[in-house]
DNA sequence: ACCTTTGACAAACAAGTGTTAGCTGAACGA
DNA sequence: TCGTTCAGCTAACACTTGTTTGTCAAAGGT
């Protein structure tokens, strides 16, 4: 069955009621901050009528958070096999330039994120944690099908991939309030420090020790 | 000249308020939602009194901040011989197992730091950073001289050190909602995770190239 | 001893909060 | 066509917020 007027225009609306929450925590406001009548004022409603769209404040927060995990997901996705063909300097040159072009559509998003990571919320900070545990499986496990596919053995490739993740994700952080040519050195520096760890995985797998 | 009696109890009462809004902050809420009603309340003191030691809310969530960035300073700093005498396989360790002290007793600081460091009030974002560069650079000036002392060349100190903060940081924010036994394995992680950006600071320094 | 300073206080202000109750009018299913 | 559903509205409740004003009593300085 087709949808309705009435089921299209309360999607829409309740779309409108998320955008509205993004638009207003673009300066780097935090979630906790953010008024459900502050909310309804941007999208042009009744402050009562987001009750029609979310139980309570918390809901909202949540469905708001749960695009954001979306967005992030869909940017770092990424045909696994390419990951494997094109060798570890491109994968690393790869997997920044992903990260840095994310960052720059969903900024907010990231720190949306980052910051609900270690909010007071516990609804939202596991729902964020098991998110970006999903990205840290999900790197390790390329790690190692390209790693094996070159014949290597023994790296590492869960730690790898975790402090992968935050090597960028440190980066991301510094990158939110830079202009366009600080972000490009920054991307460069993460891209060292990538290729740094990449190569002390390698080193560590042969058995290479401090 | 000595300290007059009013000097002193203003000097108590103002660490009171400090102390109280600490406290409140402890299951993990943001500074935003932190009001100066609730922190008068926590230490028995009238709303209004506080202005006599704040000019306004701002100054109270700044000097919080101050306090968290002197403390982690603190509990960061140690004597630089050392770090150059003991070799770098030890250097690691002092440093995981220096910071696991800080989060086990200044979790509540660090997460604070790492909230507001992406929060929208400019000045506390500003201080923050400010104060985790300094981390930064004197890891690096570290690194530089322990490598030197070793005879080692063409170590990417900065980025190294960058990198090395990133993962520490990284683990401490999973271990602020660990148990005992989970941060125990969290840091046995960040150990890993960082000899293996040494040994690719190394590999790197010799030419190594992915 | 006397006057000034000042930390703490209660009362009030204007505005904000999340949420509930009840109404209206347009879209819906029959 | 007629009754039902329901998104959006206004009004209200019971708070909370940061801040200003003015009072009061204790400590400080002379």
């Amino acid at each position: 069955m087709a949808e309705t007027v009435r089921q299209r225009q309360k999607r829409q609306t309740r779309e409108r009621i998320l955008a509205a929450a993004r638009t207003l925590m673009e300066g780097g406001r935090g979630l906790d901050s953010l008024g459900l009548r502050e909310v309804a004022r941007e999208c042009g409603l009744a402050a009562t009528s987001i009750y029609n769209h979310f139980p309570d404040m918390d809901a909202l927060g949540l469905a708001l958070i749960d695009s954001c995990c979306f967005r992030l997901r869909s940017a770092m996705e990424y045909e696994r096999r390419s990951m494997i063909e094109i060798g570890p300097a491109q994968a690393v040159d790869e997997l920044v330039s992903r990260f840095v072009r994310y960052l720059n559509e969903h900024g907010n998003d990231f720190r949306l994120l980052v910051q609900q990571r270690l909010g007071s919320h516990d609804r939202y900070r596991l729902r964020i944690q098991r998110e970006l545990q999903l990205l840290v499986d999900e790197l390790a496990e390329d790690v190692r099908q390209a790693v094996a596919a070159r014949g290597g053995v023994g790296v590492p490739a869960e730690q790898e991939a975790e402090a992968a993740i935050a090597i960028m994700f440190g980066s991301g952080i510094s990158m939110l309030d830079s202009s366009a040519a600080a972000r490009r050195v920054l991307a460069e520096h993460a891209r060292l420090q990538l290729q740094m760890l990449v190569l002390g995985g390698r080193a560590m797998a042969s058995g290479e020790r401090l």
